[in-house]
DNA sequence: CGAACCATTGATTCGCGTCAAACCCGGTGG
DNA sequence: CCACCGGGTTTGACGCGAATCAATGGTTCG
């Protein structure tokens, strides 16, 4: 498959929020240069580097994480096919955390050169795409809110959130998606040890509420789940309106 | 004292990060419309408005937060004099959280129709806007970091950024400043109850590394500080550098 | 067929929440 | 001037959620 069929997934998440034109279709897909790809537990980007160009991610899953000196891992972010991993580094420069591959994944480059030249011909397009970051910060604040419940409410928020945000690039079918992640990498992303995560994971299918076997969550009762979470994806500004 | 001369507050923040020319700055200044006040406690936008301004906050404290159905209500940010307190409103159009006043404060307002012809006009400016909400971004990804990590360290890493954000502003006199920020408020920043982050003050008190009382931080031993606080400022991106 | 990784389980410990009460303070009003 | 009050701080007792330590299966893979 062509990058830039892959690239729509992309251009839905914009149009879910705001019209795009076909002209700032054709300067964003042009703004692409090559791709690449990496093997599950590569390090797309590290802490400390400069990258000069920004990541789509056009196939699998990354995280992006902070490792501290005792070991631990603490993980800040998920993101999906379809996302931007790091196009903060444009203006950020310097990288503050890294980004590592869940699953084999594939990217598509943007030199930051080029996104700049877009920045200045296509004002509201660069909105769009400043959007894209401010969403990203809305779900650290909402990670930030979750942070302090507890473990079952905790995993089964992320649970919404991945399946809400997986809905849009039409990855999940019948209530049932894939996800590379492990127990431990969950934990590390909640702030929860693996051994923790395993007995919440249990416990929450006692309750009917969905599986999560061998990477693949089904999920058995939505409605369920979202009271038990307290979800409300209005965070996720799924919405479409001028901007 | 008049309010764009409090303005240069933020100019100075930006002017950390990267050059801004007089003509930027002066069409910076033209896109600020009038001022307003609130009292400590007060709310200075709601969960669920549609802002059509965005508010720099000129003096006093200010904090994100959302009140859970439960009472229980998290802190996902605390702003400083010379921050945007809702840049984001910008975009986001509806807001996820509400902004409130931790002390009586003071607002000068952007009309979203002059910002939004701003980042038409000036592409460059708009891009340090922009990096302005990627270090809120930071700042979200810095406390999930240290949300799962021991109490002590957790309120001292925000003592560190606290003490080296208003370091900025010059606010900060002698290691010493003031910050009207409770116990409890403090708790539901970190997502600790009040008695544990009395317990925890007296803890770091006894171990010399700074008092907090009547809302007035001394920093006794900033090196040992960021020690037990694990604090790297990169993360505050404060490096000047072309954008 | 071991090595490595992941999931699972049990036992124990500990950080932190909860509940409850006392204390300290500045502000208010009789 | 003192009784009163409310918000914030402080202390103590108690219990629970989650970490830690340690060990056992199950799988995949070289």
């Amino acid at each position: 498959m062509a990058a830039h069929t892959l690239l729509d997934t992309f251009l839905s998440k914009l149009r879910m929020r705001d019209d795009v034109s076909d002209a700032e279709a054709r300067a964003l897909f042009d703004c692409a240069s090559d791709d690449a790809e990496y093997p599950a537990g590569a390090d797309l980007v590290r802490e400390g580097d400069r990258p000069h160009v920004s990541m789509l991610l056009l196939d699998g899953f990354t995280t992006r994480y902070r490792d501290s000196p005792d070991g631990s891992r603490q993980i800040t972010a998920i993101h999906v096919p379809g996302d931007f991993v790091d196009l903060h580094s444009l203006l950020i420069k310097e990288m503050d955390h890294s980004v590592g591959a869940l699953s084999r994944c594939r990217v598509l480059h943007f030199p930051h050169p080029r996104l700049v030249a877009l920045t200045e011909a296509h004002p509201h397009l660069a909105r769009l795409l400043w959007l894209m970051t401010l969403i990203d910060s809305s779900i650290h604040r909402e990670w930030l809110v979750a942070a302090s419940r507890p473990a079952p409410e905790q995993v089964a928020h992320l649970v919404c959130e991945l399946f809400t945000r997986l809905n849009v690039t039409g990855i999940v079918r019948e209530h049932k998606f894939h996800l590379p992640v492990t127990q431990t990498e969950l934990g590390e992303a909640l702030g929860l040890s693996a051994v923790h995560v395993n007995r919440t994971l249990q416990q929450l299918r006692a309750e009917g509420l969905f599986t999560w076997q061998a990477q693949e969550i089904h999920i058995l009762d939505w409605d369920g789940l979202r009271r038990r979470a307290s979800f409300d994806e209005r965070y996720l500004h799924l919405v479409k309106e001028p901007r």
